[in-house]
RNA sequence: GGGGCUGUAGCUCAGCCGGAUAGAGCGACGGUUUCCUAAACCGUAGGUCGUGGGUUCGAGUCCCGCCAGCCCCGCCA
């Protein structure tokens, strides 16, 4: 409906402009324009959209709201492509403008859709809403999920991990250039401490692949890290292994660099389990590029060495004393910290092809806790002039994942959770609930079918519970609600899938909801008469808006929110209304609604990394 | 002390650029199946939107104060 919208934009601001040319006029050049303010209609009996400006104009005209709106649906009247696009407007309460479209442009608009594979949603290149449309679309990295080396992945990388592929997705299905960044922490002082206590409880696993697992690497870390904090000595030699390291010492060299493959395999399991793809590019690429960043930042006399450490003290943000805080660049014994890093990285992200990437756009998806240190990486890197004119930098924060006691979420020993266990306990109980319907049913399915549906759902399950909540809070985490098969969850929505895919099976020729595959003879014209039906044509035709929100955004709550409304439509449809048993031409317009409605839900899940079943 | 985030129904959470009577799910209570579907549908009960001011034709939404919780604040990331 963007196109629809964007059309109805340009016809209120017509009208607008015909009711009131010389306050138009006068408005446009106080640089002030009047805005017929379009929005989506607030409850369904309004329509299918509201302008609301009126209201607004009321005080600046001088006139009552009502009387202006009368004015510009006068106009609009006689705009003849609104009065083929919209029922007469009408006005409403104190002063709204109240759109109503056409029925039989809704069903056009549907209709046009049913071949498309991409279900009407414009690639960002193409759409009408967007400025730049012309230019060729810059790429946009997405930074996100990032682990430690030699640390095991834990449920606190899990937002990051599920959110940040989320919107690479849909990112990606916009037409953009999306570069999906694994930031992963493979350099620093942890291997510091980490490689010393290695040379002398386990030397072999500094030398040979393997030699320990990960579970007892992740010991020995903790160890490491005791004795660093406990013992000064400890500290002193950890610290020269830091620089041993990084000035290219073949031994010490070697020895992380068996300790990185060794993690990047255990990652990768993980990322085969929830379908992710992400190019790894530790901390430690950059650090050629470390020393250039301090220089530079020396040369444009934005560096103050204070206390030893090299800083740049941040505008508009103060300490206790009131002073200026700093972003430390350069630590007091010369080294460098992840402030460094962060703004190489920056600086490389945003430069031209050869030297960088090129990128107009980045998305760092961590924490919120990391929000202040974001604010002053960021404000550093514009003050430096490496954030070109129009480049976007966002942070894109999210909160905890909590246990039941509304505390970080930790094991009942209270440990930090593993991710493969979390993931393991959401497909066995998946599996486990699957094994007592089939029982309940008498239903009989083999191993695979069972293997497969149990680890879909258990994986789906994890993954919409935490995309379905407003990222920027934090949310409870809870294995009975995520996997209840009613309510705002996966396995309601897979099996909405399912069923409604059944029903076009069963409905002979249409039986391939697949996105995008060729459809079986199609209707010329879609005829529909039910109010269900036009809720569900009106439902599914607000797809390409809520992805361009998402995108916007970055809130892929928008989507989930919008995929459980639509099935919640679709059931109220199906309740009602008959589809096999209609005669024609009913039949093929609902079973056309049906498929439609299949294809938007599977299109809409993969878009939030969730693929879909054909039967459970 | 400074800064950030959060506070909406019994519970878990939505709420778009400030718009019409504040929503959903779960739970509770009641109803619906001779008709493709019941993992469904319909209805009822449940709210000082933390609190006090302010701006506005209009505030859950914007501004200020206060209360509560969580997080960050010089060389970890």
């Amino acid at each position: 409906m963007r196109r629809i919208a964007h059309a109805l934009e340009a016809q209120l601001c017509t009208a607008l402009e015909r009711a009131f040319p010389d306050e138009v006029a006068a408005a446009q050049q106080a640089g002030t324009p009047l805005d017929p303010q379009l929005a989506p209609a607030s409850q369904p009996e309004f329509g299918d959209f509201q302008a609301n400006g009126a209201l607004a104009l009321a005080r600046r005209l001088k006139q009552p709201p009502r009387t202006i709106a009368g004015a510009i649906v006068e106009q609009l009247g006689g705009d003849p492509a609104f009065v083929e696009l919209c029922e007469p407007a009408e006005i409403a309460g104190p002063g709204f403008i109240n759109l109503t479209l056409k029925p039989q442009r809704l069903a056009e608009e549907l209709r046009a859709r049913l071949g498309d594979g991409r279900l009407g949603v414009l690639s960002a290149a193409d759409d009408p809403g967007h400025a730049s449309s012309a230019e060729l679309l810059a790429p946009v990295i997405v930074d996100f999920s990032s682990p430690n080396i030699a640390k095991e992945m834990h449920v606190g990388h899990l937002r990051s991990t599920i959110i940040g592929d989320a919107l690479a997705r849909v990112l990606e299905f916009r037409g953009y250039p999306v570069l999906r960044l694994n930031h992963v922490g493979d350099w620093g002082t942890q291997f510091g401490m980490l490689i010393t206590h290695l040379k002398q409880v386990a030397p072999e696993a500094l030398t040979t692949a393997d030699a320990i697992d990960l579970g007892d690497l992740v010991a020995f870390y903790r160890q490491a890290k005791a004795r660093f904090d406990a013992d000064a000595a400890f500290q002193a030699t950890a610290r020269e292994e830091v620089v041993k390291l990084q000035s290219g010492d073949p031994v010490s060299r070697r020895a992380w660099q068996l300790l990185c493959e060794q993690s990047r395999r255990e990652f990768q399991q993980i990322y085969d389990r929830l379908d992710i793809r992400l190019s790894e590019r530790g901390e430690s690429f950059y650090n050629p590029l470390l020393e250039t960043v301090v220089a530079d930042l020396q040369a444009l006399g934005l560096l103050v060495t204070d206390a030893g450490a090299g800083c740049v003290f941040l505008e508009g943000v103060k300490g206790k004393d009131g002073q200026p805080l700093p972003l430390i660049v350069r630590k007091s014994d010369g080294g460098f910290n992840y402030a460094t890093t962060d703004l190489a990285a920056l600086r490389y992200r945003f430069a031209a092809a050869p030297d960088g990437d090129g990128a107009g756009r980045l998305i760092y998806v961590t924490d919120a806790g990391q929000a202040s240190h974001f604010a002053a990486v960021f404000q550093v890197a514009r003050r430096a002039g490496w954030v070109p004119v129009g480049g976007r930098l966002e942070h894109v924060p999210f909160g905890l994942v909590q246990g039941d006691d509304g505390k970080k979420l930790k094991t009942r020993s209270g440990d930090t959770v593993r991710l493969k266990d979390l993931l393991d306990e959401a497909v066995d109980r998946a599996e486990a609930d699957l094994r007592r319907r089939l029982a309940e049913e008498g239903r009989t399915e083999d191993e695979t079918f069972i293997q497969h549906t149990a680890t879909t759902v258990g994986i789906a399950a994890v993954k919409y519970a935490d995309l379905s909540t407003n990222r920027i809070t934090s949310y409870q985490f809870s294995f009975d609600r995520m996997l209840a098969l009613a309510g705002n969850t996966a396995p309601y929505l897979l099996y909405a899938v399912v069923r409604i895919a059944g029903i076009a099976r069963k409905g002979g020729a249409g039986a391939d909801t697949a996105v995008g595959a060729p459809g079986p003879e199609l209707p010329a014209e879609l005829r529909f008469s039910e109010p269900q039906e036009w809720d569900l044509v009106r439902e599914l035709l607000k797809f390409d808006a809520v992805i361009a929100e998402v995108e916007e955004e970055l809130l892929p709550n928008r989507l989930c929110s919008y995929l459980f409304e639509l099935s919640q439509v679709f059931n109220r449809f199906y309740d009602k209304v008959p589809v096999l048993k209609a005669e024609e031409p009913s039949r093929s317009s609902r079973l056309a609604l049906c498929r439609f409605t299949a294809a938007t839900l599977k299109l809409g899940l993969g878009l939030l990394g969730i693929p879909t079943l054909e039967r459970m």
